[in-house]
RNA sequence: GCCGACAUAGCUCAGCUGGUAGAGCAACUGAUUCGUAAUCAGUAGGUCCCCAGUUCAAUUCUGGGUGUCGGCUCCA
């Protein structure tokens, strides 16, 4: 064996050096003394490496540096690490469990008796700080499961000896053991080269958890925080947390009068009328794209007898979910669980398959979609209700469709449009995910062969790029599920199409082939924007609340310069009124520049100037939200320019 | 549901260690009649989330509830 190996750059250029050289020299003395100060950690033949590893054999090797997002999420996981031990030092007698990097900063999860306090935060973080600046070296070191079993049964920390002994169990020889000053923990690695090269740790928050994210387990106190390698990279994040604060549905809401709620109905919103405009626009621009389409739309109950979830399978599995209604007819002596007969539904699709089985159905109507927008509740535990994102009340822009299996990919295909259709009128870019069958399913191979196949065909008739998901479809079928991101780089699951071969059995469905023959046909469940709820909710945070011209709840408010224009502000805003459009007349006695202002707190797009000139004129001095002066021109133009402006994209 | 924090005027917030509350904006009234992001003056507005308890006295301390927020679990 050679006591020199070759080194192949990312740029294909080769190296030599002698075999056992650490990465961290070999970046130094071959490459330069630069890219060595920046580099965090390396990939040699791909794998993360930490950069005090060997160079043992030919390999590829690729320098992480401190400007790639991967270094930072190692540089979280690092922080991680430092934060605990200092935890342990500050409050002995705390165990450590896990803490790894996530989205945007790491957490770590204590077993401990006391939770952490605000107070216990900030001395944590002070003290991570300082132990990042005393810069320790991350050492890394292999021993025997037998060894670590020992180390952690030694140290009393009861949660990683389970951790060890999983592990173990699993076949594993050795473990990696990383320390940083006395403390020592077990970690797949890779970790940066020392604790000064870490950055800047800021604490978020506590938070339980319970251990391995189970309810029946202990709850862990969990510390969030995260970390730059720069205060200024930390600056502008905290700045980005700002920005989202201030487009907060749950503030922007109510400031626009949009929303409310009331502690008498958690989880269920109070709709203000331009809420309800709002709302009422996104109903009926859904209603003209499903007809276009070839829905149905229907209404069905929405309440309930329980044979309807028996059948469908919820009253077994989704109960606890579902808002239960005593019927008064039945024996007061009975217990109430069996005086609950009803139940308000929580999702539609049972009752479209009960009105799909009303009839007998031939292949000649295939495929048949019903589209519905009726309330839903479900009962979501009083923990996990926030703003508008997670309600017990709300409508999905919800449809079901029955076909026959070789419809599937043209439905699919239409589908894929109308999504894209949806997305690009609000600006939102998107990504698919195709989730395949799992391991615990229903049906067999074939099935779910042709299942996938037509998914898939669809995607790729539609050029759509998308993620595969192997094994995270439903057990009763595989689906497409649409990732969009906002105007602030925020990602949200919205649509989502799966096909469904479960219900059409449970519900015993059936259409007449043209083989005068039985067959069962296919559900596709669908939904665009999911709830309107949840919808609304993302569009105002996307917009900051400045909806474009075709939702604006007011599209335009005149503002006259003087009480003396009232009269011709008035035809104004009549004849705006008439031709449809959403306006408010302001003939307060305020100066023009404050109901400009006013205008603009309230992001309406267009504040309509009228004044001496433009009663002169018969005309209007629109002005768009944002300042830009259109100058004066005729009322009739500016009609013109809305109907142009505020069509409705769909 | 579980862990933690929080709850004062419509909104944003003040209110040392217990002595029944204040500001700015909004609202209302009056004056002002004004040209592209805040005119001036005045008035009114509070069961300090709710229910118990401790105390001569509770917005303040204790307990219980409700709601909200951040997480866990769950999810449109």
């Amino acid at each position: 064996m050679s006591d020199i190996v070759t080194v192949t750059l990312p740029d294909g250029s080769q190296k030599e050096a002698p075999r056992g050289t650490r990465v961290a020299d070999f970046v130094r003395e071959k490459i330069g003394a630069g890219l060595a100060k920046a580099a965090y950690v390396a990939r040699l033949d791909g794998e993360p490496v930490d950069l005090s590893r060997p160079l043992d054999r030919d390999v590829r090797l690729e320098v992480v540096t401190t400007r790639n997002p991967e270094a930072l999420t190692v540089a979280r996981h690092d922080a991680a690490h430092v934060m605990a031990s200092v935890v342990q030092k500050l409050y002995p007698g705390t165990q450590v469990t896990i803490g790894p990097s996530i989205e945007d900063g790491f957490y770590y999860d204590f077993a401990r008796e006391n939770p952490f306090t605000p107070e216990d935060l900030e001395r944590i973080e002070k003290g991570t700080n300082e132990a990042i600046a005393l810069d320790q070296p991350f050492l890394r070191e292999e021993v025997s499961m037998a060894e670590a079993l020992a180390l952690f049964e030694r140290l009393g920390e009861g949660y990683k000896v389970e951790i060890v002994k999983d592990i173990a169990a699993r076949g594993a020889k050795t473990l990696t053991l990383y320390r940083h000053g006395d403390w020592v923990d077990f970690c797949l690695g890779p970790h940066g080269p020392s604790t000064g090269r870490i950055g800047v740790v800021k604490l978020t928050s506590v938070a339980g958890a319970y251990w391995r994210g189970d309810p029946k387990n202990p709850m862990l106190q969990r510390i969030y925080g995260t970390s730059f390698f720069s205060k200024k990279e930390l600056d502008e994040w905290a700045t980005r947390l700002e920005e989202a604060r201030k487009r907060d549905h749950r503030k922007l809401g109510p400031a626009l009068g949009l929303f409310t709620f009331h502690p008498y109905a958690p989880g269920a919103a109070f709709w203000l009328d331009k809420g309800t405009t709002l709302y009422h626009l996104l109903g009926d621009a859904m209603r003209r794209l499903t007809r276009k389409n070839g829905y149905l739309e229907v209404k069905t109950p929405l309440l309930f007898n329980k044979k309807l979830w028996e059948t469908s399978g919820h009253w077994g599995k989704y109960r606890e979910n579902m808002f239960l209604v005593v019927d008064s007819e039945t024996d007061e002596k009975l217990p109430l669980e069996d005086r609950c007969t009803q139940s308000l539904k929580p999702m539609n699709c049972p009752s479209h398959h009960l009105l799909y089985a009303m009839q007998k159905r031939s292949y000649r109507e295939l495929p048949i979609r019903y589209h519905t927008q009726d309330v839903l509740h479900r009962n979501e535990a009083s923990g996990t209700l926030s703003g508008l994102t997670r309600v017990r009340q709300f409508q999905q822009d919800d449809a079901h469709i029955y076909l026959a299996e070789s419809q599937i990919v043209e439905e699919v295909r239409s589908l894929v449009r109308q999504i894209d259709v949806v997305y690009k009128a609000m600006g939102l870019s998107y990504t698919a995910k195709f989730s395949t069958r799992p391991e615990v399913k229903l049906g067999d191979d074939a099935t779910w062969d042709r299942a996938e196949a037509a998914l898939k065909g669809a995607l790729d008739a539609v050029g759509l790029p998308y993620e595969v998901k192997p094994g995270e479809g439903a057990f009763y079928g595989p689906k497409i599920d649409f990732d969009v991101t906002d105007s602030i780089g925020r990602k949200w699951q919205l649509a989502t199409i799966q096909l469904d071969y479960l219900a059409p059995e449970r519900f015993d469905l059936t259409y007449v082939g043209d083989d005068n023959a039985e067959h069962r046909p296919v559900v596709i469940h669908r939904a665009i924007y999911g709830s309107f709820e949840r919808f609304l909710a993302i569009l105002t945070e996307h917009f900051a609340g400045a909806f474009p011209l075709w939702l604006a709840p007011v599209q335009a408010r005149v503002v006259t310069v003087s009480d003396r224009f009232n009269d011709w502000a008035a035809e104004v805003a009549a004849r705006l009124e008439a031709e449809g459009f959403r306006v408010e007349l302001d003939h307060t006695s305020e100066k023009l520049g404050a109901k400009i202002r006013d205008a603009q707190l309230q992001k309406i797009p267009f504040t309509v100037v009228v004044g001496e000139k433009e009663v002169e004129a018969r005309g209007v001095s629109p002005r768009r939200r944002g300042g830009e002066d259109l100058k004066t021109m005729p009322l009739e133009a500016f009609v013109e320019l809305l109907r142009k402006e505020g069509a409705t994209p769909y």
